[in-house]
DNA sequence: CGGCGATGATACTGATCAGTAAATTTATTT
DNA sequence: AAATAAATTTACTGATCAGTATCATCGCCG
C-alpha cells in the first residue's frame, strides 16, 4: 500500500495526503484508531443484560463483517516499525486499553458464569478474538466462492466458540 | 526478507546465491517446497491406527512447534505476486494436494467417527488447520513471556479443537 | 484589470532492493 | 611457475517509493 495509492483512493495527491498527516505512520495510525473508536462503538452498543458470551460472540460477528468488507488490516506484525510507532502513540495505546479493558470484564463474566472455559487465561481469549478478525480461513472462504457471507461468518464464528470437535 | 540478508546468513554472498536461484520467488518457492516436504514427511510418520483427529492434532502441533522455532512462514497472501508464482510451481502444487488430501481423508474419516463436528465442511476444517500454524496468538504469547513452549502449544491446540466455550 | 496569497499538482531526492556485469581472487592444469 | 578456468565479490542499473521543493492555477483584493 502506496502514499500515491491511498491519495489516489480518496482523490488527492500525495502532497496534499501530506499537509493532514506529516508521514506514513501517522495516516496509518490515524486509519487503526478511527478503526478502535468504531470498536469501542460497537461493543458498547451491546445490551447490558445480555449473556458475556454472546456480547464477545457480537463483537467478532462486527469485526468479521468488517474483514469481508475489505476494511480490516492485518494485524501489525510483531517486528516491524508500524507496530513502534502505534505503541507510541498514546492515541492508540489509550483505546487498546479500553477495549482490551472491556473485553476481558466480559471474558472473565463469561467465566464465572461457566460460558468460557475457566481453564484459558483471559489474555489468551482476547489475543484468539483479536487474531480471528483477521483469519485468514475467511480470505480463503470468500475466494473459494462457495458461501454466502453469513455462512462465512458463522462458520468462523462457531469453529471459534465451538471449536472442530463435536460437541457430544 | 531481502535477498542480501538470506545470503548473508547462509554465509554467501548475493551473486552466489543467484547461480543457484534464478530469482527471488524461486528461492522462496524452493523454502516453501521444503516445508511441505517436511509436513508430508511429519504427517505419515503418523501411526495408521491412531484416532484421525489424534493424527490431525500431532500435525497441527508439529507445525506450532515449527511456528515457535522461527521455521513458520506468513501464508502466502491472497493477492501476491508470490502466490501467483506459487501456484504456477507444478512440485509446490503437486505438495499441496498430497498434504490436502491426505489430510481431508483424515477430517472426513473423523467427522464419520464423529470426532470432528461433521457440520463443519471438510474444507473449512483444512482451511482452519492452515491457518492456526500461522496464528499470531502463538506470538503474542511468546512475546508475553508467560509461557513455556509446551503451554502455548497446549492453548493453541485447545482452542483451535475444543473452541472457547466450555465443555458441558 | 493586475498583483498576491492560498491551494494543489508536477517533478525531484535519497534510500532501498532485485538482479547483473565487471573485476578479483582462488583453484587447476601443464 | 605460467596460463587458464572457476568461484566469488564488488560495483553498478533500474525500479519503486517515502518525503519534499518547485511550479502552476485559481480565487481575492486593490
Amino acid at each position: 500500500m502506496t502514499v500515491d495509492s491511498v491519495a489516489a483512493q480518496v482523490g488527492m495527491t500525495k502532497p496534499s495526503l501530506y499537509k493532514m498527516f506529516p508521514s506514513k505512520e501517522s495516516l496509518a495510525a490515524a486509519a487503526l484508531i478511527r478503526l478502535l473508536d468504531h470498536a469501542l462503538e460497537a461493543a458498547s452498543a451491546q445490551q447490558k443484560d445480555r449473556l458475556p458470551i454472546d456480547k464477545l460472540r457480537a463483537v467478532l460477528r462486527w469485526a468479521l463483517e468488517l474483514h469481508l468488507a475489505g476494511a480490516m488490516p492485518l494485524l501489525p506484525s510483531t517486528r516491524s516499525s508500524l507496530r513502534e510507532a502505534l505503541l507510541n502513540n498514546p492515541a492508540y495505546v489509550d483505546r487498546l486499553q479500553s477495549l482490551g479493558s472491556l473485553l476481558l470484564e466480559w471474558i472473565e463474566a463469561a467465566q464465572r458464569d461457566g460460558q468460557i472455559d475457566p481453564a484459558i487465561p483471559p489474555a489468551v481469549v482476547l489475543y484468539t478474538l483479536y487474531a480471528r478478525t483477521c483469519d485468514p480461513v475467511l480470505d480463503f472462504l470468500r475466494d473459494s466462492g462457495d458461501y454466502d457471507d453469513e455462512r462465512m461468518i458463522s462458520l468462523v464464528l462457531n469453529t471459534c466458540f465451538d471449536g472442530l470437535r463435536r460437541r457430544v
